[in-house]
DNA sequence: CATGTCTCCATTTTT
DNA sequence: TGGAGACATG
């Protein structure tokens, strides 16, 4: 048999190697994280330490689980079925199915992603008649969500003022109404099972005794209620692994809490805290730039990487003149780059939010560059798919509000607003779900409107008995009239694909090797659809350029990475400057953006950029400046010369050849002795009187200066 | 009930 | 700038 340890570096094997204890693995980017964590499993079972029934691993998302489970089954001879791995949420649902009525829920409950909870949101507050301008239904989500995740239920929210009141009101109305639906959102997934370890001790026991070893993935994206609900299964004799990289917390605004990690250490891994340091994917520069750069966060854990590869090409930075000549500077490069030999595949062009894409896009679209975008509207989130899970929805669970409400009209079956406002009065009257409400009226079984409704709901439920999956799925398609609906659409036929494509994705579920059938199949695949969005849009196949955002790409690796919009407002984006640790999370992020790149790196920013409708001028994000000259070199392009802006805008070149330029031009950087540095807004006046409108840093603003007295310098990038 | 028009508003996102 | 959501109109 191959030794697992072969191949590894003896910080990984220590780690591999470690003694049932608890410990913190601090993984920096491209260290193995993976493997080590893939490695200790099966190094666990071979030695005969643990049997997979004693192992939970959790993970963040479904790909990760996967990729987990795949590489275990290649290293191990075994199909790990007893293997506890998957999310948080993943696993939580599956604590809550086992445990249904110990955790106070019905046996078939349904899970709501996001947009069913706003939607389910917005119809609460219609019926409570709450002003929605004072309350927004996406703030009044958020506060649910938050207090939720920090382990709050409504009952303990803070209700210091009227407005908290309020909130915490309508969040526990929020409760009931999941509760009296049958249904649980993301949150409450986690926060149920949490209760439901906490408050019976028996089954809590149960699984302290048989899970010796739990694994976690990023630990540092944990949120508060995530930790806690690790902590359930800490017993006396379990061992905690937690591995993460507190530099690569990038998700604290949706809740992440990094410190978790020093918590982690304080109450576990005292004594155990390894480094993995050595990096496998960059070369040199890269990472004594992401070094260099990540140096200036205060409150590190502390992790240096290095790498036994060489120094490698110095990373490339473009000062563009403006945002479409960053863009055009991005297609030459990857032709070029194509022309060596490089898939395109492997290289991704970056950057910090997706309104940035659309330039981009342009260029490449009429460059003729295959690209694809990450990001887009996922296969689970498309309005037909989720018509199609609505109705699916109501057979395993006829009382699920949303669903009833999202197909009871669609396709249209002449049930208006009227209607259902009647519909639901007559619920409310009752205190039942909108379906058993359909009962009370004097609907006419099979004719039109809500009757005709009820009739094919039950007619549906009773031709699908006893079918197999996808065979229900194809069954309620045809039977609901989707498919009618949207061959007689013109642009129908993509939807048609998806839908056929949902029917394939059901045979995949059923064929999964990992698949844990429960007594009820349809409702495990509407948990899957709900725990698993599905890949993001954008057809695959095609070799093409990979454009995402900066968070997108974290665990992602390429070959060659741009990374644009390297602009003071942009990245770092205006609003961190006001959020507490804004600028350290804009840093990390800057440092993942980093160390995504193997061999070449380039940076770019542009002077001028159109946002909001609006022409922005920019100066070169600090983050340039964390990073030491050496390590960068100019990037020069074919056709255009390259042009950084202040070759064309010097002042003296200006004064030489007097009309083209303005000596100080539009979105300039200057330096003031006071002011500091900021950027030319307009200029104005003749040459004795002229004036510039400057905008500096915060505490300064905008100002206009008399340049016949203001002592500005024009500067670059780097000083 | 579908379609057009207007207004508002803009980080990052997984489950 | 442009997309999404709210409202009005045929």
């Amino acid at each position: 048999m191959p030794d697992l340890l072969d191949g590894l570096n003896p910080q990984q094997q220590a780690a591999v190697t470690l003694p049932p204890v608890s410990a913190l693995i601090l993984a920096g980017a491209g260290s193995g994280k993976t493997r080590v964590l893939t490695t200790r499993i099966a190094w666990l079972l071979q030695t005969g330490q643990a049997s997979a029934h004693n192992i939970l691993a959790v993970t963040f998302t479904n790909k990760a689980a996967r990729e987990m489970q795949t590489r275990l089954t290649a290293m191990l001879p075994m199909s790990p079925r007893d293997l506890w791995i998957g999310t948080f949420h993943g696993l939580s649902n599956r604590l809550l199915r086992t445990h249904h009525a110990a955790a106070g829920l019905p046996r078939l409950f349904q899970i709501l992603d996001q947009a069913d909870q706003l939607a389910g949101i917005k119809r609460m507050l219609k019926a409570m008649q709450v002003d929605t301008d004072r309350f927004d239904p996406r703030k009044v989500q958020q506060y649910i969500n938050q207090n939720k995740e920090n382990g709050l239920r409504a009952d303990r929210a803070e209700t210091g003022d009227p407005w908290n009141r309020r909130m915490a009101e309508l969040h526990a109305a929020w409760d009931e109404q999941c509760q009296r639906e049958g249904v649980v959102d993301f949150a409450e997934l986690l926060l149920r099972s949490n209760e439901l370890l906490e408050r019976h001790p028996e089954i809590r026991e149960h699984y302290r005794t048989r899970f010796h070893h739990v694994l976690i993935d990023e630990f540092q994206d944990t949120n508060r209620l995530q930790y806690r609900w690790l902590k359930q299964f800490a017993g006396e004799h379990s061992a905690l692994m937690a591995v993460g990289d507190d530099d690569q917390s990038i998700y604290a605004f949706r809740g992440a809490h990094s410190g978790n990690m020093l918590d982690f250490q304080r109450e576990f891994a005292r004594e155990h805290l390894i480094r993995l340091e050595q990096n496998y994917r960059s070369q040199g520069n890269i990472l004594d730039a992401a070094n260099a750069l990540i140096g200036n966060n205060p409150g590190r854990l502390g992790k240096t990487l290095w790498t036994a590869a060489g120094q490698g090409e110095p990373i490339r930075v473009l000062e563009a003149l403006d945002d479409q000549q960053e863009a055009r500077f991005v297609c030459e490069r990857a032709l070029a780059l194509q022309g060596e030999g490089q898939a395109l595949s492997d290289i991704a062009v970056l950057y910090r939010s997706n309104a940035q894409s659309r330039v981009l896009e342009h260029a490449l679209f009429s460059a003729g560059i295959p690209y694809r975008v990450h990001g887009g509207l996922r296969f689970f989130e498309r309005q037909e798919i989720r018509h199609a899970l609505a109705y699916l929805r109501l057979l395993a669970h006829a009382d699920d509000d949303s669903a009833f409400l999202r197909v009871v009209n669609f396709p249209t079956r002449g049930i208006g607003a009227r209607t259902l406002e009647q519909l639901d009065a007559t619920a409310r009257a009752h205190g039942c779900s909108l379906w058993q409400a359909c009962t009370y009226t004097d609907a006419k079984p099979g004719g039109r409107g809500l009757g005709g409704f009820v009739t094919l709901i039950d007619t549906l439920r009773e031709h699908t008995r006893g079918l197999a999956l996808p065979e229900i799925i194809e069954h309620t398609l045809h039977a609901s009239g989707l498919i009618e609906h949207y061959r007689s659409e013109k642009e129908g036929q993509d939807r048609l694909d998806n839908l056929d494509e949902l029917v394939q994705s059901a045979r995949v579920f059923l064929q999964d090797e990992h698949y844990v059938p429960s007594d009820d199949v349809l409702s495990d695949f509407l948990a899957l659809a709900s725990l698993e969005a599905g890949n993001h849009a954008a057809d695959a196949g095609q070799d093409a350029l990979q454009l995402m955002t900066v968070h997108a790409a974290k665990g992602l690796e390429f070959g060659t990475v741009f990374l644009t919009g390297l602009e003071e407002g942009l990245f770092p984006g205006e609003q961190s400057l006001n959020e507490r640790h804004g600028i350290e999370e804009e840093r990390r992020l800057m440092y993942v953006a980093i160390t995504r790149a193997r061999k070449l790196l380039y940076l770019s920013l542009a002077r001028v950029r159109m946002l909001h409708g609006q022409t922005r001028y920019g100066i070169p994000s600090r983050f340039l400046d964390e990073i030491p000259p050496g390590l960068m070199r100019p990037a020069v392009t074919a056709a255009e010369p390259v042009a950084t802006a202040h070759a064309v805008a010097r002042p003296t070149d200006a004064a030489t050849a007097r009309s083209a330029t303005p000596a100080w031009p539009p979105g300039m950087s200057v330096r003031h002795p006071k002011f500091g540095i900021g950027v030319i807004l307009r200029a104005e006046g003749g040459a004795d009187d002229a004036r510039v409108q400057v905008r500096f840093g915060r505490e300064h603003g905008e100002k206009w200066l008399a340049l016949a007295y203001a002592r500005l310098e024009p500067i670059t990038a780097g000083q």
